[in-house]
DNA sequence: GTAATTGCAAATGTTTTGCATACTG
DNA sequence: CAGTATGCAAAACATTTGCAATTAC
């Protein structure tokens, strides 16, 4: 999962190679907000992307962080998650191609399960579609959480 | 797919055992709006629900709207899929079992393919998590669509 | 130089919240 | 009756947009 220099290097290729192939300008924004990424190593969200940038190289609108997140996702570097109707985090494609998804209908929290553990078959080509990417959300209780808060009641023997 | 009578009988019993094992109230809101999700067949957005119920029925807040599907999610009666940042859908459990969903990532158009052609390896149980329920999203490009628009220039050859 | 990209701030649209009222058990 | 669920409207929140200023090509 984590994302050496060599990693980093190839995806500002991959980067280059996507403005280049679409007339795109290439920006400092660009290659800083991608190199962010990398250094984050996992899940993050909008906004803690955004403190990252500013914290460690120079200021941006949050304008440009979505919009260039956007974009990551379109040269497929990056893919996005929402997890429940708060909860938007983004990721490496390559870190997400490693894991799926397991998440807590109570409390939100978010497990990974490499992907060897539970097999998808992808022989099957869908018509008239190229796909590029999938994933496979697992959704359930972990064992910490007895109950849904919001609506269950806490039972007097648990 | 169809959610005959039975079917929707079934979800009301489903429903009020669901109410009655955490103390929750028997609301005919709450009723009305499962009648009025089982009888839209598919995918269906908090505001559409909304319209089909007042038109049917009577009027419901929006609150109420919101408060209730989130109750059938953790009956487990609907699921939700959040398929970009602007599309929310909702669903039937019981059709959402039926087929994984499939997105263009350019016109952001839902296909729907059966879950018996790509097949999901469901022995490995997770550790301290029960699962309730899986969903898959598969990404990629529709035959429709050659380049998105947002960023990817039309090339002069297609 | 020209058009794309950014920053900024305002707008948008969805979801949540607070409080008074109504209703279930 | 007691406490839960609703309706209503306002608030909160993430995301998008418009426009002027900046910058890459």
């Amino acid at each position: 999962m984590s994302a050496g220099v060599y990693a980093v290097d190839k995806m500002r290729e991959v980067l280059t190679a996507y403005l280049e192939k679409n007339a795109l300008r290439k920006t400092i924004e660009r290659y800083t907000i991608l190199e962010c990424i990398c250094r984050i190593q996992g899940h993050f969200e909008v906004e803690t992307l955004r403190r990252h940038v500013t914290e460690n190289h120079f200021r941006v609108s949050q304008a440009a962080v979505y919009n260039t997140v956007e974009l990551l996702m379109d040269a497929g570097l990056v893919v996005r998650h929402q997890f429940s109707s708060r909860i938007v985090q983004y990721e490496l494609k390559s870190a997400a191609l490693t894991h799926h998804h397991v998440i807590c209908s109570c409390c939100g929290s978010i497990r990974e399960v490499k992907t060897e553990k539970v097999k998808i078959a992808t022989n099957y080509k869908i018509p008239k579609f190229t796909s590029e990417y999938h994933s496979l959300y697992i959704y359930g209780k972990c064992s910490k959480c007895t109950f849904r808060e919001k609506f269950q009641k806490k039972k007097n023997n648990e």
